[in-house]
DNA sequence: TATGAATGAGCCTTCATTCAT
DNA sequence: TATGAATGAAGGCTCATTCAT
């Protein structure tokens, strides 16, 4: 997922090249073209301050044609939202779900993934809409932190819960202590990112940093 | 800090009351009814959603009024702003600066003023339009960021260098290991509340427990 | 014509499964498909509410069709209340017309002819239509008119002169006195049926009374 | 009521001259001044085609001015609606209404009234938009039909109960008889001015010719 | 000085019409 | 030839801002 482009599907041509014709609302490229566009729009201005003349505009694509594919605004809004979750969460838990017999490797890869996502710009966007409009569309946000956060963090747990049984590690309150570790995943680097302080993406290398002090922290705290 | 009252000046009587005539916009009372009623609104819908309308009856003050104090809608935005940081985190300084020997109990306290407050229904807020906007005025957010949390953490951090000089921290990097406390002092609360995982202030308790978990697992790791 | 299908064609297939093929905006089916399709919809919205979406659907045929059969929304509007003057007044003459020695006798027929015609839900809903935009179209409900209610008063006319030349009828402005007798016809209905007072289409033992009470009043009034 | 405009108060300025100032939505003038454009818009395209920007221009008042007195569209057009009824019908009936002892001249000066009433520019006009729009708005056009039609109609019933009572009259059905005398009084003359057959107002004579006619017809017919 | 009625640009959405398929 | 996806002007309505009172 690039810091512009959120696009999912990438047949290698644009909607109007391509051979046949979809009924309307059913062309998943012309479709991602609209989403593509409403990712530019509504990451940079929020969903209120977006308008569908803008999204007309950055989509390439005319204001009847935007609203065959999606009711209204709101409904644009909620897809992109789904799409958003898709593309940050989306295969992230490997890590963790692969039978790991090295704990401390199995979490730094987990970190590393989730931080690297989470703190890219399309993530940190993401975040900033969503949040934005938290107080009035509730549900979104929340399904968005389900979607996201919430099963790591299951994840975690469960994998601390194991070596706990095993003997490895001693931690009391395993729930807050993947909370506590997810926290310092990306310690220095998330909230700094919400409030542009840091304007770049963080490097690879820097994540990694992050990430490894972390785990390492965590675990020499709750070693058994 | 009130989750709806955000006044920090209450000289006892409403504008209209006191004595004498104040230049135009000169009146601090008026001004703070101005900026009490922009709080309740902006926290509600956020900036684009609010309307100067909702502003004008929240404060109950004319429009023209609001105009004379303010140059339009995002300069009274910016100055709300202004006062989100100064009530969230004027004078919660003292617990590090004053010269405190125990090292984990100035932490504890320290910790458990900053959750509460960036926790709480009126931080919570205030936090979610800052970062709503954080994209288009990146200013904003970023100050926002400065007279916050960044002052925080340098205090940490010159804490956490006097203990590694005296010998009972070993931490090599102390920047990292304040972000790493500051996450901890929220692990599981902070996130949750912004996404609306949590609809209720967190209870005192559950505050001290986080806080408390925190700075133990931290110190456990780096004590020397 | 029935409240809701106005077809006046039936050729027992669609235009589909006609054979041949012809030429483009040629075949008489399919045309009167989409009247009738424009009927519904028009008699329901109106002009101006009813879009041709609507008209598609319910004609079941595509847009690019219906531009083919007609140049625009007005045109197919314009055909379609020259039909409703066909459906309405095409024959109903004949009672008139006809050489009836018995003059109560045949004005009651037509009477009851024209008076279930204009107050049925079909002529009701043309009307209607028709009234409505008779100040941006005048020449279409000029020509309604002339073509309906015209027609009928010159036959009523020329009746009544036969009768007065005949000595049998004392009336001095028989072109008055026709348009006396075509309103006597739908005393109580039509008016009522307009403005919606009367949901319902009048009974036939309704119309018949009304027709007859009003032939006798004119022809006690008037008798030589 | 001049046929373009359907001014019902005049204070001889316009709103804008008037000393003091109103709450918003209560000045009356401005109120009238918006209607009095609506009118003139609503009459010349219905319900429909008219868009608020027309009626923006015609009233000499912004949009935004509009919305204050009416909350929309649907809403300035049923106070227009009602102004129609109002502008109509208040008032006609004192000839009924007065103890009249000669019966054909009361039904003559109330012929008369109605009659110039309906048959009049603005009449025929608020008459189309309302029957226009009786479709989709079927209690607009029934309350106007019951605010007028319908009340003259039981007055007359009434005053011909009561000459039937005295003996002067001998009718069976009055109701009936209502009716027919009603459509008597415009014979001729509201249907052709409906359907746009008569572009101009009945000159004062020609109603009054028609009036009469129509009244001795029905009480020759039923004298007893 | 404070007020709030008035303004009009701009919002979201619809729909008559076109034209590539 | 028939189709219906796409267009974009125009619709109803809102709201930041102004200015007469």
């Amino acid at each position: 997922m690039s810091s512009t482009k959120a696009s999912v599907v990438d047949p290698g041509m644009t909607a109007s090249e391509r051979p046949g014709r979809l009924a309307a609302g059913q062309d998943p490229v012309k479709r991602q073209q609209i989403l593509d566009g409403a990712n530019r729009v509504f990451s940079q201005m929020g969903f209120d301050a977006a308008s569908m003349n803008d999204i007309t505009r950055e989509a390439g694509v005319s204001k009847g044609t935007i609203y065959v594919y999606f009711n209204n605004k709101e409904e644009l809004f909620i897809d992109l939202c789904q799409q958003y979750k898709a593309a940050l969460f989306d295969g992230i838990y490997q890590a963790l779900e692969s039978n790991n017999s090295d704990l401390r490797e199995a979490l730094i890869q987990f970190g590393i993934s989730l931080s690297t996502l989470i703190t890219s710009n399309a993530g940190i966007r993401a975040q900033r809409v969503i949040i934005g409009v938290a107080e009035r569309m509730p549900s979104m946000s929340s399904s968005f932190y389900e979607k996201g956060p919430k099963k790591g963090l299951a994840l975690m747990r469960a994998l601390l819960d194991k070596h706990v049984a095993a003997g490895s590690l001693a931690i009391e309150d395993t729930e807050l202590a993947a909370y506590q570790l997810s926290d310092l995943f990306h310690s220095g680097l998330l909230r700094r990112r919400l409030f542009g302080q840091m304007e770049l993406e963080p490097e690879p290398e820097q994540i990694r940093k992050t990430v490894t002090a972390g785990v390492d922290l965590f675990l020499k705290a709750y070693k058994a």
